[in-house]
DNA sequence: AAAGAGAATAATGCATTCAAAATACATTAT
DNA sequence: ATAATGTATTTTGAATGCATTATTCTCTTT
């Protein structure tokens, strides 16, 4: 009786999570965020008296983040955080620069005149910070214009597909330093991208987007071998 | 010490599996097998009991595969295979375009010689199941020369997504029955696959290879549609 | 002192157990 | 007879326990 009540309307449901659920979420912070390094050893133990949990939903948790390729299982030697290697790295490039082509192409059918405009704000906001040198908020800025074409494509498979690579090289995009050089030029690409947009020009943008992270990446790939050597 | 010597060459690694990472596999093919159907209710005791395990492997082979959205886990009500929607179907067919297309373009550069032989005859075959109407070899050949453009190209990262978007629609694809039209329109197409992989044509081939894919996918969506219509 | 063997310790994998929730069933009241 | 309530059974979620495997530490030997 009660749960045919609930199910009339989705706002009267008890929200009722799991424990492990829970835990997954949490854990992939703790990567993200850096408090666990890559190729750390992940000790249950501790993980199990941090949560508060006992070992069973820990591993449950521990099995979804290696399925998304956060955690690598050695088996009978425990969890440990995964590293990407440069040769992983250099193929996920090439792949986030195909979807956010498809992204960009689907957008221009999809986006409404508000979302787009949406976008242009974003935009312009990020370009103020250039010219003012706030980089951390034009790095945001960049991120968030980036995922909006994902959001104006409808399409979550895509988007999903995105966030999943974005969170498997999180300690590599979005951070490196730029060049002021290599900065100047993304920025004048985005001037461009974002014409196309409001233009909805379907067979330039994809072009255009594609290029843009192709070549935004192939900075940072650089940039981290140029990082590689000095440290070596 | 034998760890010691083990982590020295994989090759004389134990191929030890946990009971977890065997289960995995032989629930996916169950359900890629047909013997479980989207929907259905995945009971843990009647699964434990036909593989002689205890229940914690088993919901953690479970975990891992709701993370490949092959099965869906409702809270406290246990797990049922995954249905997927037509407009999810929708949404992967132009990513699978996309990846493909990105495939073909990297094989242009890094397949050798013997591959592209290789390819070449596999398409052979392939032709001479069409002409004498093996469908069912057909579609065999057809899907190996799908699969071998992502070998091709060497991305790892790249083939593994196409073969977890393969899985998810597995029972939408390769499996649909074509219209002689459609049939005959792929062949063709790939017949000028086939030419511009020989020559290596970066600008054409993956041009070719998206337009086949969509063109193809379409004509399966389109077909399930007029199934539905028929049913309904 | 360094290297290796052996024991002690800890951690992993899985089964089992316990608690809570859902489903099925029966009983009662209208 | 039907609907509603209460009870029993089943099932899920999580904790614990046990056996096996890895790691660490110590002690011996060269």
């Amino acid at each position: 009786m009660i749960q045919e009540i609930a199910r009339m309307s989705v706002s009267t449901l008890i929200p009722r999570q799991n424990l492990h659920d829970a835990l997954t979420p949490s854990l992939r912070e703790m990567i993200l965020d850096g408090d666990l390094k890559p190729g750390d050893k992940i000790s249950e133990r501790e993980l199990c008296e941090r949560f508060g949990v006992s070992r069973t939903p820990l591993r449950e948790a521990l099995k979804v983040l290696a399925a998304e390729g956060l955690v690598q299982l050695l088996p009978q030697r425990g969890a440990i955080v995964a590293e990407i290697s440069e040769d992983e790295i250099k193929e996920v490039f090439p792949i986030m620069a195909a979807l956010e082509s498809l992204a960009a192409e689907l957008a221009c059918d999809h986006a409404s005149d508000a979302d787009i405009a949406h976008v242009e704000a974003l935009h312009a906001q990020m370009m103020k910070a250039y010219r003012s040198g706030h980089e951390s908020t034009y790095l945001r800025l960049n991120r968030l214009i980036h995922e909006a074409f994902f959001e104006l494509a409808g399409n979550a498979t895509l988007a999903s597909m995105y966030q999943s690579l974005l969170t498997r090289i999180h300690s590599h995009r979005f951070i490196a330093r730029k060049s002021e050089a290599s900065w100047k030029k993304a920025v004048e690409e985005h001037e461009e991208i974002i014409e196309a947009l409001a233009a909805r020009d379907k067979r330039r943008l994809p072009r255009l987007l594609r290029k843009h992270v192709t070549g935004t990446t192939v900075d940072i790939a650089k940039e981290s071998l140029a990082r590689k050597c000095k440290a070596g």
